[in-house]
DNA sequence: TATTGATCATGC
DNA sequence: GCATGATCAATA
């Protein structure tokens, strides 16, 4: 078991060591098995992650790094390199989000200062020769804060009004709202248009993968065109 | 083929 | 049940 760093350049420390390497790799060093797919084990590479950088494992609403106050994300790149998911980034109170303001919020908590951690997820790679990227300690600009405030505003605007059910996956420019649950059968409580309490599917915040994409290409400069 | 909606495993 | 970690897979 790896302990917590101690301080944010530890913690890069350990990212920079652990880029290059395959998840294979990264897996035998803690003894634990490779699937061949994510099919039953969706969350297994940002488990891995967590335990090679020393995050404290669990699901408490807290940062990854809770002395740290950073938040952990792998990021799934394609062979071009991009992004081929969006990021969850957290599951909505929807009795409770439409009191909210974005400084309060949950989201804007989330992504105060998040290590990016990108691993190759090519579907023609095997899982274990998959590889480990050049992680990116970050925090949202101003203009990136303003923009995802914009989404997170007019997302919670409509369930504060009582329609969340008005609510697709493709509303928000770069903050989306999708289901986040077992099933399609899950239910948690909401509110309708007359404040009455119903039950409705529960649902979380995710990022566009046009969002993610522009932290990496910040990151790394794009190669000349062909 | 990009995206949305659905789903899987685990801990407390 | 709801939080964590996400990817799968049907559809547009």
């Amino acid at each position: 078991m790896t302990t917590a760093p101690d301080t944010e350049a530890e913690l890069v420390a350990r990212a920079d060591a652990m880029s290059g390497k395959s998840l294979g790799e990264l897996a035998q060093e803690l003894s634990v098995d490779v699937p061949k797919d994510f099919r039953r084990n969706k969350g297994w590479v940002g488990t891995l992650i967590e335990r090679v950088l020393g995050a404290t494992a669990g699901s408490r609403d807290e940062p990854d790094f809770v002395e740290l106050g950073v938040e952990l994300k792998t990021l799934p790149l394609d062979a071009r390199g991009t992004p081929r998911e969006s990021t969850f980034v957290c599951t909505i109170a929807l009795d409770e989000v439409g009191d909210l303001e974005w400084e309060q919020s949950r989201v804007r908590r989330k992504l105060a200062r998040v290590l990016w951690v990108p691993v190759q997820a090519d579907p023609a790679l095997a899982v274990s020769e998959r590889r480990v990227g050049t992680s990116l300690l970050w925090s949202p600009s101003e203009a990136e804060e303003a923009a995802l405030r914009f989404d997170w505003e007019e997302l919670t605007g409509t369930i504060g009004r009582g329609d969340v059910e008005d609510l697709r996956g493709h509303l928000g420019r770069f903050l989306q709202i999708r289901p986040k649950a077992a099933d399609s059968h899950a239910r948690r409580r909401g509110f309708d248009r007359d404040g009455a309490s119903f039950q409705t599917l529960p649902r979380g915040f995710y990022l566009r993968a046009t969002f993610t994409a522009r932290l990496l290409s910040d990151l790394v400069p794009p190669q000349a065109a062909p």
